[in-house]
DNA sequence: CCCAATGCTGTATAAAAATACAGCCTGTTT
DNA sequence: AAACAGGCTGTATTTTTATACAGCATTGGG
């Protein structure tokens, strides 16, 4: 796969996130008027570019026939399946994890009084120590692999590459996002 | 929600199905083709019609303005995420699962030369015991919260009923699909 | 029996969308 | 310096699409 531009990758975002809201992929005009284009070309050439670096697929001819191209995201948290849960051997050491709940704003997130439960944990399924465990709701990282009701096991760090899933809270909600700069915004 | 037609489950069904293969909503010319209609229109009123009854939604003066309102599928299988991961205590009997590989038609799915691993799996996990595992291969019941990669626990079963997610054996290819009859039509 | 809902065909039309062509500006690469 | 990719504006044109209106047949109620 060919790199993108950030510009590229930010209109791949907003595809994504169009697909994700609406339910279906917009329109040259829609996606010119979203980033402020005075003219739907500039989106259709970005489109264009995008389906040459194999990011995207159109079907010409054909109202929002965009459909996005996965390349697996490495970055992606592993998944707690069946295969990743060959049970222990007693000789594996266990830990425990805490499960965090509903957190109000500006408390610190790992005071006891949010802990709701504790689970043990098969250290073989993870490179990295995570730190706390989070129950997803709603389905807004579904393409993901991130469904309602998972949980999420999250290691706290002080920066994020471009391209990582991270958990941000803005305000007074907890929200799991992908973490996309774009030229000092996010 | 209001109870669907047959004729309104099997176009909520195209829809799906569209979305699934191509990543967009159909128009309602595309509906009307598949169905064999002659006027689009057809198709326009069974969306009218699924609209008013809460199925979809339809944002006017859009192109393949469509957008599924799922309601939740009691059926679905359940996933194995951490909340169901809780291990084991020691006096917690385990029996462990085969884990089939690819089946060639015809031939008994439980056969041992078809057992590519054995998985020791936590009875609680289960409110009855399922037979085997199969690996799954593509997205095209994501909807289900079933992704690639994952293993699925499979019961055997003589019937199925509707709605319920079957593994089916079609000539010599293996898939997973949910299970809907309309009117002796599989 | 009549009414309303379901399910269609057929015709028409306005609005939405894809997409081509002509330019213009800015960096990079050769 | 020249060529080129990336990014845009602007204008145009052809298709696609949504959707309204007029009918007609069938069916299950009330």
């Amino acid at each position: 796969m060919i790199k993108l531009t950030a510009r590229q990758e930010q209109i791949l975002a907003l595809i994504r996130n169009a697909i994700e809201n609406t339910g279906f992929p917009p329109t040259r005009a829609e996606i010119a008027n979203e980033l402020g284009f005075r003219s739907a070309n500039a989106a259709e050439e970005h489109l264009q570019a995008l389906a040459r670096k194999g990011a995207i697929e159109i079907s010409p001819g054909t109202s929002r026939g965009i459909r996005l191209l996965d390349r697996p995201t490495d970055s992606r948290p592993r998944r707690f399946s069946v295969s990743q849960m060959v049970l222990p051997h007693p000789d594996i050491m266990q830990f425990s994890l805490p499960l965090i709940g509903r957190v109000a704003a500006g408390s610190p997130i790992l005071a006891e009084e949010h802990i709701s439960a504790n689970y043990q944990v098969d250290p073989a399924l993870f490179t990295a120590r995570p730190d706390y465990l989070l129950k997803v709701r709603g389905m807004s990282m579904r393409d993901a692999g991130i469904l309602d009701g998972d949980l999420l096991a999250v290691k706290k760090a002080d920066q994020a590459r471009d391209g990582q899933i991270v958990v941000a809270r803005l305000d007074d909600e907890v929200t799991v996002k992908r973490f996309r700069r774009n030229g000092g915004v996010v």
